[in-house]
DNA sequence: CAATATTTGTACCGATCAGTAAACTGATAA
DNA sequence: TTATCAGTTTACTGATCGGTACAAATATTG
């Protein structure tokens, strides 16, 4: 018996180790015990070793919110799509069961091996975020300090749900969040 | 030649590390190479070895904001302490430059090991904040809501910051953060 | 001063780390 | 059938991991 993969099937496997153990705590030994993944097709589809494991998973994860959330932001209809984001990011953070990788990495020294994607990431983001709001009716100024806070506050509020076990918390401030981005754009 | 450390001189030195590196990233030989201090000064005051050792840190960090945030929110003027917090945790946390370790513990597996430590720096420091916006003036939903509001998008805000390299994301946020208690208390 | 207790430096332990090498498997296709 | 090739398995490397043992160095006490 032996189990074929290919590198898109297993670059979601990696990117649920990162989250939950961390890039240091994602041993090489703890991925293969995971995934039942040996290190040899590791290495084979990944020659870079665990950075370009990392990699491959941030760009991964850069590459669905480009398309379920950013691009959204910046073409469609500004307000639904920002009623899309909330919904689209409570399902892809379980209610705040999952974190957010990108964010998790800034926090150590990770950050520094990932600095260029770790800060692309939030800033497109934000510029997403900011051009919906214009479309949506607010000022420049309005629309960059909502969309800073729009981020900011998801990210805490993955920190505060996890650190408090309460998985309403996360659901709690998307709607808080939800309902002061509508107030201003009407 | 040889230097002579006690208890309470180590563990800032270890809260520094950890912050930089977080659990897994600190391991014991970066530890000793960055502070100088050998492993058998190390294991003669923390015998538990490097989870005691960040089992004192997260004490120590705790009994910092204990007595330089929480007793002030829940004893002293409510509006006096608030105020007080913003300044307190700007310069804690270096504007943004500084991580919250409790945060990045929560974030990865390191939270299965401290998670009592980790609840309980949370769930004090919204009760604190609570109480205070009561006593200024607050219903007590509308104050439980705004305690976890804030709490919330100061870590939120320590991630954004640190993604951006750009600590005027940090200040920024606490600015709007302080407008938004302050304009609910009056 | 001498005796004792505390603190540190060094050498070491087995386990695990990231990474390499190469034999092997199974499918495709000439 | 045979050659090729992507992918897997296994065994291995040297380095580093957290942790231990203990003697040397230093403080403290009598």
């Amino acid at each position: 018996m032996k189990t074929v993969y290919e590198r898109a099937d297993i670059v979601p496997l990696l990117a649920e180790i990162f989250r939950e153990l961390g890039y240091e705590g994602a041993t090489l030994s703890r991925i293969t015990e995971r995934t039942g993944i040996g290190k040899g097709s590791l290495y084979h589809f990944f020659p870079g070793g665990k950075e370009e494991m990392a990699g491959a998973v941030l760009a991964d994860i850069d590459a669905w919110f480009e398309e379920a959330v950013y691009r959204p932001l910046r073409h469609d209809d500004a307000r639904q799509a920002i009623a899309a984001m909330w919904t689209n990011v409570n399902d892809y953070f379980r209610s705040g069961r999952r974190v957010c990788l990108v964010g998790a990495f800034a926090l150590d020294d990770t950050r520094e091996r990932f600095s260029a994607a770790i800060g692309d990431y939030f800033i497109r983001w934000i510029d997403a975020l900011r051009s919906a709001l214009m479309r949506a009716g607010c000022t420049e100024g309005e629309a960059q300090t909502l969309a800073e806070e729009g981020v900011c506050c998801i990210q805490g509020a993955l920190v505060l749900s996890r650190a408090l076990r309460d998985e309403t918390v996360f659901s709690r401030s998307l709607e808080t969040l939800a309902k002061r981005l509508g107030a201003a754009t009407r």
